[in-house]
This record gives structure tokens, sequence and C-alpha cells, in this order.
DNA sequence: CCAAAAGCAAGAGCACTGCTCTCGAATGTG
DNA sequence: CACATTCGAGAGCAGTGCTCTTGCTTTTGG
């Protein structure tokens, strides 16, 4: 057996800990998640676990970093697996059913991401660039739709208020994106995301017979609002 | 002292507990919602409140029946107050304000109702009348557009299998609305549903810096993509 | 190379939770 | 009046997050 150092035994132990956590996150929720039930999972006492997280939050906080990082990757990956980079209504819609099917898999941990916060929690800076990824999805085709010369379907003038408003996403971006299709894009954003939560937390339960049908009409009509179907 | 009998003192308890609960969820939120503090708190030891609600489950369901009933309210008294009743857009906006303006005003309460479910909890049958009150405030407008001739904004011809989806819908409705326009509608109550839990959740933190002007110009969309505004 | 320092697991313990059970006392009903 | 039901109080159980102390092991510095 070779001896393990110091160093190797505590990265092992923070894996072993953040896998049983993440196991019982997935089976029980976070709300229902013990350090206690945790520690004995991994063969240690309760306050061992206090070595390698300060707190229970943190180590929600870890957890949290960790799906935001799944659900990144989930969503990238679809939407760059869409062979036709010029097909912006393809990438769109491999973006939309990648985060309504990633949190379909992954209920608790959507609830943890979207749901409601924990209470007193405030997300610390470690938490904002893995959250980040799935919005910069979708301003990144913003992006690649505006220097395309795709128009969104916009009706509205945009108020000067709302151009304020929108600085630091125009910030964000790599080159500036009219601020009316920037709205649209937003829009399209809190729609896939509300009709996300709405589904996932049972308010469409006694409405709609097939969620499947319904979001894809919704994300295909999301698409030919932004300008994306010919 | 008039002697109360069995039934008013079991009332007024009820209604006592009912009332620190809805304290204690405003201010510490659902999540930390406690039975025994709530018992210190109308002068009881903790095992009499299970007297009044069997479980701390229970208790919660009846506060979200009457915060339901409460959003309801809000929303319908805005609804109802626009003077002008044939401007269809000053009544969508009213509708759209009033469930955010409510929302960031008990914003513990939005969470309970709208943020992850609790646990193992299925919202029992009780939930359901009041639920439906503020999504039956959108449907209702829809109904009243679809009578006045108004037409969205629609380029995305509805699959079959949505027509078939929306039956339950089309059965709640008085008469029929054209599925393309119901679609328009639901979208809408999924975007707003969608930036309001994305903004009271913390998700447009570094996004947008004013989340008023932002929330207008959405809805102000949302009301031309519905046909509403001339 | 060996002593001091730091890291670590274990256990006891505190204050809290939801919930159950039993026990008298008050209230209702035949 | 007697019986039955309802109710509040208290004790107690099993669980929680978290802290502190106690030894042991690994690492580090002179």
């Amino acid at each position: 057996m070779a001896p393990k150092s110091r160093a190797e035994n505590r990265a092992e132990q923070t894996r072993a800990i953040l896998d049983r956590a993440r196991a019982q996150l997935a089976e029980v929720g976070p709300a229902a998640l013990s350090v206690r039930q945790i520690a004995r999972d991994v063969g240690m006492v309760s306050s061992a676990v206090y070595r390698y997280f300060p707190s229970r939050d943190e180590l929600l906080t870890a957890l949290i970093i960790e799906t935001y990082d799944e659900l990144g990757d989930a969503v990238e990956a679809a939407e760059s697996s869409v062979a036709d980079r010029a097909d912006l209504a393809a990438r769109f819609a491999a973006i939309c059913h990648a985060i309504r099917d990633w949190a379909r898999a992954n209920p608790h941990e959507y609830a943890l991401l979207y749901g409601s916060p924990v209470p007193g929690y405030v997300a610390p800076d470690d938490t904002v660039t893995p959250a980040i990824r799935v919005s910069g999805a979708f301003l990144a085709l913003a992006q690649a739709a505006e220097h395309a010369g795709v128009s969104t379907i916009t009706t509205t003038p945009v108020s000067p208020a709302e151009k304020a408003a929108l600085v630091p996403i125009q910030e964000f971006l790599d080159g500036p994106v009219d601020a009316a299709h920037l709205v649209r894009w937003l829009m399209a954003w809190s729609t896939v995301f509300g009709h996300t939560s709405l589904e996932l937390f049972g308010h469409m339960h006694r409405g709609i017979l097939d969620y499947d049908a319904h979001f894809r009409q919704v994300s295909g009509q999301l698409a030919a609002d932004l300008g994306l179907t010919s």
C-alpha cells in the first residue's frame, strides 16, 4: 500500500464527500441534504466533515458550482453538436431543449440552481462564472445572429431606461447588439426558464397534457420571434 | 369574561396559528418555518399545535392556499381596476405588473408558491382552485381578446400534437380560442413568471441594472406579441 | 534527526427540530 | 349525573448543524 500524502488524502476525501453529497442531492433534494448522513456514507464521523467544508451552506455552494458546470457542459455540448453552424435556429433549439432535458433528468439539481434560494444565502462570486455559462450560450448566439444580420420580430420601441439597464450585458458582449434584439433574446431566456420551472414545479399539471409537444411549439415560436426561422 | 365555546376557541386558535405562521413565513421563509417557534409565539406548547394541524406540511399547505388567494386577489384587483375595459393592453399590463409587484413585496411567499416545491410534497386538490386564479386571469383576458377579434403575432404553425396537448385548457375556457393565440398567451404566462423568478432568485443580478425598466419593456413587447397594442 | 507545529479523526455535547405518547383537566352530550 | 370527547402540557425519541476537546499522525524547521 502506497502511503498517501496528506494533500492526496485531503483531495480524495473532499471528492468522496462531494460525490456522496451529489448523490444525496439527486435522491432527496437540497433541503433534505444531511451532513451527518453524508459522513456516515463516506465512513466518517460528522464532525470530520467540517475539516473539509466549514458549513452545510459551503458544501451546498460547492455543489451549486459543480451543478452549474454540469448544466453548462450539457448546454454547450448540445449547442456545439449542431453540425451546420449557420443554422442558427437549430443551435437555438439545441440550447432550449438541452436546458429542459437536463432539468427533467435532474429535477433536484435544477431546483437547487433555479428554485428558491436557501434562506439567507447569497451567491458568492465563485458561483457566478459557472452560473453565466448558460445565459452566455444565449448571448453568444445572439451575437452570432447579429453578426449574420438577423433581425428579431420587434414591434416595441426600446425605452432609453431599458437601453441603460442593459449596459452590463452590452459590456459583456464582444460587439454591440441592437437593444431591441437583445430584449428579445432576454425574453427567450426568461421564457425557457419560466416554462421549465412551471412545468417541473407542477404548475402546468392540470392544463397541458403533452409537455414535450408544448415546449417544442414554444421554442419554435421563440426561434421565429428571434428571426431565426426562414 | 364570556366563556368561549369549544368551536369558537378552536377557530380562534387555528387563526392565531395561521397568522403567526404567515408572519414567520414572511420573516424567515418557508424552509425555516418552525412549528415550535410558532407554538411559543401563540403561547402554546409545541405538541398542542398538532391538535390543529397534523403536520408541518399540512400547515404549509394551508399557508400555500391562503397565499395563492392573496396573490389571486392582488392580480384580480389590479386587472379589474382598469377603468377602460376595452383597453386589453392596459388590463394585460395590470396583470403582469401585479404579479411581479406582489412577488417583490412578498419574496418568501412567492418562493413558497413558485420556487422549489418542498421535498416529497405533492399539491393536494385543495390548492388547485386558488392556484389557477392567476393563470385564469391570463386566460380570461385571452378569451376577451379572442372575442374582440384580436390576433396575436404568430408565425409558427401549431402542430397537431400541440393542439391535442391544449385540450384541457380549451375545455376550461368558455368558448374556443385559436390554438396559435393560446400558445402565445401561455408563452406570455411563462415569460412573466420566468422573468419574476429569475429576477427574484438573483439570476439577473450581474446583468441588468434596472429591473423595473426591463420588465416594463418585456411586458410591453409581450402585449405587442399578443396583438393588444394598436 | 528529532522536536515542535500543524492537520486530522473521533467522541461528547449543545441547542434545536418534527413528532408521538401519556396524563390530567375542561367541555360537551346522552 | 355519567360518560365521552377534546384539549393543553410535559416528557421523550430520533434526528439535525455545529463546537470543543482529546489523542494520534504527518509535516516541517532548526
